[in-house]
DNA sequence: TTCAGTTATGTAGCAAAACTACAAATATAT
DNA sequence: ATATATTTGTAGTTTTGCTACATAACTGAA
């Protein structure tokens, strides 16, 4: 889910078809007038019919025409400095670390982007009512379920977290309407995550997933939130996601405080105060 | 042809007529919303009808409607929209979350403008040739710290993460030389950890600390990373030194892999291929 | 080659969007 | 109070993006 629209069309052009390949290359010539431009305009210096277009589109990751020309404008806007920012062998230390950081830093722009098109008022209000929270990961995201169990229960709230398949299904198996289950992972692919959470909400659970809108534990899931950077094929780069869930369960621990008002207010408060140092 | 058109919506605003200063209010306070809106849409909210709407874009010197949606996008990918603004009681969850996403993408930013002056290549070069490397940060630095292990054990080198004071001063008891202890905390005051790491370094055991360099930890360290975005006073305020810390870490992993080179490359594949899903 | 099955592309039509013309309502001046 | 100007909304038109379906172009096996 990239602004950087061109730079996906160029990387997608050669497995594109005919048609949408020159749909793709004068996009690629004339970004800025296909902006003014309506779908037939475009479609004839392009030399395609009309729904190619759309089917371009959609090719490329976006969900029209419309949100192509948004791309596009925003695309344009950006310093052509964040493009070509791959880490490869011949740079330093420093080299290194200030690219990393950049596509760290693009990731969370990306995500701060998708924020008003998220269900977070939904995900928040089953939150403020909950019985109790289970944030579920494996991996990386484990981790990132931890973190979010440490930063939820100072709203008052019971909070677990659980890290691997044997507890996360158990969780599963016992968990009860009321009951809100956080399933946290970038691909949304792990069978054993799916079938938990499919099972949570059978049990009346609500399951709020963090993931790939497109991938099995999106289905299964009451709620998605949309929390996918596209990860790198590069070697070197597999965190993105990572801080990208983190920065978004910040997000909805501040919204969600918001929410329950006064009581987390002074929980939050108290858990903050008994860390002073004298 | 300004790139800031809520600029200028703003700055036109009491010259507009009742109705259209409405919608010019709705726009400068829900800029992102009005950009997936129709028409028809913003004009239900903003109170008005449709054509309003269109007189409005026109008055502030724009084609129509299709223009300030348009101008909206490009205005918005500017960086100084990223300005943080703080977190109040009568935001939305959607104002909220956007709100504290902005804040932890300003302390990325922060962060990346002072990579360059702190000293990566020589901590890359002791963690290179490291017998092993152990994490250690309490309470929420703890996580950070496991997210660490968790990430450098892929590298092939023995890696471990400790989060509580006891094991702390105990690992720093039997520290050695070649043995290389990452100190992790925002504030650098915590009184065990600073004890723990003058006792390892003493056993000839290099510390790098990620803090702030006028505190105590910094004094102990062998070598200081600071990394230190100011913690607001904010009730509500998301923890943004521990997003910096794992960004940062992550910054030193892929600096790490490039020193170690093919060695490290094996190692980081392996543990992906493992995760294969068939 | 031929022919089924698949993929790619275009034609025609639809629903929603942006926009316009005009009339009603409101404000302002005499 | 009346006339004039300004502001706002109603109803209708045109344009736009998109969908359903049909046709064309490939692909691979007999």
């Amino acid at each position: 889910m990239t602004a950087y629209i061109l730079d996906r069309i160029e990387g997608q052009l050669d497995t594109l078809s005919r048609s949408e390949a020159d749909v793709g290359r004068w996009v690629l010539e004339h970004p800025r007038q296909v902006i003014d431009q309506s779908i037939s305009e475009l479609a004839v210096v392009a030399g395609v019919s009309e729904p190619t277009i759309i089917r371009f589109s959609r090719s490329v990751g976006v969900s029209g025409f419309r949100e192509l020309k948004t791309r596009l404008i925003a695309n344009l806007q950006r310093p052509e400095s964040y493009l070509h920012h791959d880490v490869d062998a011949q740079d330093s230390a420093i080299d290194a670390a200030g690219k990393v950081l950049e596509r760290s830093i693009w990731a969370l722009v990306e995500l701060r982007e998708q924020i008003p098109k998220q269900p977070l008022e939904a995900a928040v209000e089953a939150m403020a009512t909950a019985r109790q929270l289970v944030f579920s990961g494996l991996g990386a995201s484990g981790i990132v379920a931890e973190d979010a169990c440490h930063k939820f229960f100072r709203l008052g709230i019971p909070c677990s977290s659980t890290v691997d398949s044997q507890t996360i299904l158990q969780r599963a198996a016992i968990a009860g309407v009321g009951d809100v289950h956080v399933a946290i992972s970038h691909t949304g692919q792990w069978p054993d995550l799916v079938r938990a959470m499919a099972l949570a909400r059978r049990n009346g659970a609500t399951v709020i997933a963090l993931t790939d809108p497109r991938a099995p534990l999106a289905e299964q899931a009451s709620l998605v939130i949309e929390c996918h950077p596209p990860e790198d094929t590069n070697l070197y780069t597999p965190m993105c996601s990572r801080l990208a869930q983190l920065a978004l369960l910040d997000a909805l621990q501040v919204a969600l405080a918001l929410a329950r008002g006064e009581a987390a207010e002074v929980a939050l408060s108290r858990s903050k105060d008994v860390l002073r140092y004298r």
